[in-house]
DNA sequence: GATTTAATGGTAACCGGTGTCAAGTGATGT
DNA sequence: ACATCACTTGACACCGGTTACCATTAAATC
């Protein structure tokens, strides 16, 4: 620990000053800090010594000019999930601890016009080696060719294969969607009602799918009537409910596209005296905080988001990063699971 | 809208280019670019053109060398409630929009031994302008102290006066702790329990002193069977449940000391069938998004921690933000504010 | 021990901007 | 017409690193 204080007023100690207290030229220094071969154990040890004496840490803005290329690497996003964007996060960083680069953080406005031109700004402001794209804006294909046009690596987070496996990491949801439906069938559900996503989120397609999928196989159909629109917002959630637990003959389970639908619907039930699980099971998406916040826990689908964030990392930027994180699977889809928690039962009179 | 695209192959232009097509010296663009006085509108409207011209952006590794400083600011955070941080940096972030710093985001592991080596290591790497500590970390006086050392400007985002009025941002958490437990009592509240945060927090501190207050200004006390301790996480609510909704002679309403604990506790109360809030009153503190997601929707404080970051934002590096949001209230407290929604209501028999 | 060859170390230029300070420009005063 | 002055502008060094290339030194071969 190289830690005698600087006061305000001192200045950051240089390769020249550890060049000149090591007895050899700025350029040895510099081999050292990038391990460079051709040192001699004696040369290295000295100026590793210097470095630690001085507390010297490579200035980056310096080397970021001198080598062309920043350290810098953009996480963009414009999610309604706060919890999703920091998980992620946290898995990048985790990613990238040991190595040179910095995450630069960048909410962007997704109904925004002057959305495509903000971030071309920042983009050319920071100039990143490359950026992330979480969804929903992650399935913004003019965004996704801003950043090949720009010369900024990109890639993009998303339900379902949305670009080639370099430029994409996935997650199987239409599949574990699908298995959460069939194990409503099992159970005995017959009338299963579906409370969609927003119209044009390719996430909400894809559970869709998967949602249609399991009930084809079963011969189910679904009728109009148990088919609800959504947002994602808990007040769509509500709206659902609203429609769904007032028909004369309701639905005795209810998938839903996300956790904050499905609280809004419980809610309704709740206020309706309905069961839960008892006479109306439900099912949501994204194993949210808001899934074991409410009462009864949801059982949900839970999106190995973190796991992304380091697999993004890797894809993104292997050059930076240490190899040992080599991964011999690059199809880059990673598995998400269904969580059973309390907020499914048998249909009643089973 | 200079856009012609460049291929990953081409390179950006630099101030050489700029000056060479507009036929001044380099100086005279960074001029330009720094806004300097001095200077023809003749001349400035030239190197314009060009700049607009050849799409020249100022490569901010280069102004940070040159300058000797760079446009860094840090978000330093161990935050178990996402959307606090999400909407603290939405808030830094707009208020650095038009300027020419950038955000990096830094979460830290409060509970290791490394974290102090982990942020100085982090520190010393980036040398941001300065940093922003975010509760609970906020509260760690060596950290502090560390930027300091280290010559990084720092403030302080806590429930309370944690640091002078340079350092630190606050809310007026007690008082408004205080204002929404009177409105329990003047609803004819008399046993009012209290699930408290984790010791050693100064947030749980201030709203463990201003539930007393309330309470003592009331001429009511506190059980010892009515205090519950507790940690901010769901669980220790849903334990404060077991435990105060056990008793023969429970309490009416509970303050609990955020938004998760509360949801803890709510479950449970359903779960003993104790209707909310006709038998038994809640309040929670965050107005998190649990808190419109439960049933019934929770009453609880709302923490301006957009507008914190804003003002963090305009405390930290008031001389890198345009001087339009100079604000004369400098003792920077904001103003906590209670919500009431539905899970409050005058006790049985009133 | 002389000659090669490989391994290091050093020097200068450069990355893309900014600070300093002196020189150039035009307007004004006499 | 000439000196003076206030403004503008440019030349050059420099920020703290890196690379290119050359010089030097040490080890290896004959």
């Amino acid at each position: 620990m190289a830690a005698q204080n600087k006061g305000p007023g001192s200045k950051q100690p240089t390769i020249n000053d550890v060049a000149a207290l090591a007895g050899v030229s700025k350029k040895t220094v510099s081999r050292v800090i990038n391990r460079s071969e051709f040192l001699t154990d004696k040369t290295r040890t000295a100026v590793e010594k210097a470095i630690e004496q001085l507390g010297f840490v490579p200035n980056p803005q310096a080397r970021a000019l001198a080598f062309r290329r920043n350290f810098l690497i953009a996480l963009l996003h414009d999610n309604p999930n706060a919890q999703t964007v920091l998980n992620f996060q946290r898995g990048v960083l985790d990613a990238i601890k040991d190595s040179d680069l910095a995450l630069l953080v960048r909410p962007v406005d997704r109904g925004s016009d002057k959305m495509l031109e903000d971030v071309r700004t920042f983009l050319e402001k920071q100039r990143p080696i490359g950026a992330m794209l979480l969804p929903p804006i992650s399935e913004n294909d003019d965004l996704a060719k801003l950043c090949e046009d720009l010369g900024v690596r990109y890639i993009r987070i998303g339900s379902a294969r949305i670009d080639d496996a370099k430029h994409c990491i996935s997650s199987n949801d239409r599949e574990v969607v699908a298995e959460a439906v069939r194990g409503l069938v099992a159970l005995g559900h017959r009338r299963i009602g579906f409370v969609r996503g927003p119209v044009g989120f390719r996430s909400a397609a894809e559970r869709e799918e998967g949602f249609r999928a399991a009930l084809a196989e079963a011969g189910l159909d679904l009728p109009a009537e148990l088919y609800a629109p959504g947002n994602y917002r808990y007040t769509a959630g509500i709206e659902a409910g609203e429609a769904l637990l007032s028909l004369s003959a309701p639905p005795t389970a209810v998938f839903c596209s996300n956790d904050e639908m499905a609280a809004g619907l419980m809610s309704v039930a709740h206020g309706k005296g309905i069961r839960v699980p008892g006479e109306l099971s439900i099912i949501g998406f994204d194993d949210s905080p808001t899934a074991t916040h409410i009462w009864p826990a949801l059982s949900t689908v839970r999106w190995p988001i973190r796991e992304m964030g380091i697999r993004a990392a890797q894809t993104l930027v292997p050059d930076f990063l240490s190899p040992g994180a080599k991964d011999d699977d690059d199809s880059n889809v990673l598995a998400s699971t269904f969580v059973e928690r309390q907020s499914v039962a048998p249909p009643p009179g089973r």
